[in-house]
DNA sequence: CCCAATGATTTCCT
DNA sequence: AGGAAATCATTGGG
């Protein structure tokens, strides 16, 4: 009943605007043509109308019917909305285009990304919940992490998916509501088909900006859970002992060219039981090695007596392992040399394949029982001469450091500090200025 | 709490 | 692509 002032300013309206003095007109009772008999009509119409809030409900009812059936209303309802439309509708259709969501569709895009909207692995809650307890539980080759980040995620999957049902249910809900009731209104208000439509659309999109908040909160859930696990890559956990233990086994037995082919760093991935997963194992065996030489080359005094430890042990497990080290030792100790010489001069490939045929045993072969002193000794004659290490074949095979003279993988930055072999640590001061 | 060690990331270079 | 170097950020010992 709201309407009824507003029905009366229209129609009040019309009948100003468009026949202005009509209903005075026609009371005069001049003219007898059909036109005037139609005005005479609509006159009465108007008359009614505007009236009818005097009237008792019953009455107005029963007006209202009548006024419904008559042959008119169909003409006056159709004018009404026209007008409607020019005045009103207009200026507001003008502005609705909706201009295609950059942001919205950046949204579905990363929901989409992140698994939350995607096309789920199952469907309903039910498989979300399942999938959660899958991750949780069987978690294949991931760590505790990442299988509980899994479970927020489609925790926050689930969310997300009963409140997007929930929308849309709520917002088609709505619709038929209200268009119902235009529906039912547009026999008592010049509400055109085309006028619902339109407020639909309204609907719809105000619903969608709801969606969108929605949206947005989820990609903040999201945003924070990943900060919370998967970012938090900088958090790092130190490997165990064995580990760094079996890394730098390698490390030091392949000094003169510490860069393990793929398979190589699988194996050491395998080895140290990094396997968090078959892609980051590897990645984080590269980054041990990365820091690993440009650590030493940095300061390889200070690793000193880690390399003569480390040294010391292969060639422990090399004689342990094979007796054939003795006689191996001079002709073939070459991995070694290949190392230093031939990383750089000779061919790449001979040197190889020698040092991964005996690689780990040569330092075993050649240093036999007092290996650290060989070493040190060695290492210390490289550093000095290359002229005298030319005398000493096995040793110039044999030092890693000579390769930083050749200018191997390092530049040798801190060559002096090489000096004594008893005093490895000591010449450590002279690194630390370093 | 300070600091060295150290795993991870970033930037630049080849 | 992969490495070197610089840098960041955490860990753990004192």
């Amino acid at each position: 009943m709201d309407d009824q002032p507003r029905l009366m300013h229209s129609s009040h309206g019309v009948g100003m605007a468009g026949h202005p003095g009509l209903a005075q007109h026609m009371q005069d009772g001049t003219g007898g043509a059909d036109g005037e008999g139609r005005k005479q009509d609509i006159g009465d119409i108007l008359q009614q109308i505007m009236t009818i809030t005097d009237e008792s409900l019953d009455e107005a009812q029963a007006r209202k019917h009548a006024l419904n059936c008559h042959r008119m209303k169909p003409a006056l309802f159709n004018v009404l909305c026209e007008i409607k439309e020019k005045t009103v509708l207009s200026i507001r259709g003008a502005q609705e285009e909706e201009p295609p969501d950059a942001q919205l569709m950046r949204l579905d895009n990363m929901l989409l990304a992140e698994g939350v909207s995607g096309p789920e692995k199952g469907g309903g809650s039910a498989a979300a919940a399942a999938a959660a307890a899958a991750a949780g539980g069987g978690g294949s080759d991931n760590s505790a992490e990442h299988s509980d980040y899994r479970a927020k995620l489609s925790q926050i999957r689930q969310i997300y998916h009963t409140e997007l049902e929930k929308y849309e249910q709520a917002c088609n809900e709505f619709t038929t509501h209200v268009m119902n009731l235009l529906r039912e209104q547009s026999r008592t208000r010049p509400i055109s088909p085309k006028e619902i439509e339109r407020m639909v659309g309204i609907i719809h999109r105000k619903f969608s900006s709801i969606q969108m908040q929605l949206k947005q909160s989820t990609c903040e859930a999201v945003m924070i859970l990943r900060s919370r696990f998967l970012d938090a890559r900088r958090k790092r956990r130190n490997f165990n002992k064995q580990a760094t233990e079996i890394l730098n086994e390698y490390f030091y037995s392949h000094l003169s060219n510490p860069y393990p082919s793929e398979e190589a760093k699988e194996e050491l991935a395998k080895k140290c039981s990094i396997t968090v997963s078959q892609s980051s194992s590897n990645i984080e065996v590269s980054n041990w090695f990365g820091n690993k030489r440009i650590r030493y080359k940095k300061n390889i005094g200070k690793f000193q007596e880690e390399a003569n430890m480390y040294a010391a042990k292969t060639a422990a497990n090399a004689t342990s392992v094979s007796t054939h080290g003795s006689q191996a030792n001079s002709p073939s100790t070459p991995n070694s040399a290949g190392s230093a010489g031939s990383f750089n001069m000779n061919s790449g490939d001979l040197f190889m394949s020698v040092q991964s045929l005996n690689g780990d045993s040569y330092q075993g072969a050649q240093v036999g029982a007092n290996v650290q002193s060989q070493v040190d000794t060695l290492r210390h004659v490289i550093s000095q001469t290359g002229g005298y290490s030319e005398s000493l074949a096995a040793s110039q095979i044999y030092s890693p450091q000579g390769i930083n003279t050749n200018g191997g993988w390092q530049d040798a930055p801190t060559p002096s500090s090489v000096t004594s072999p008893t005093e490895g640590p000591g010449s450590v001061h002279s690194d630390t200025s370093n």
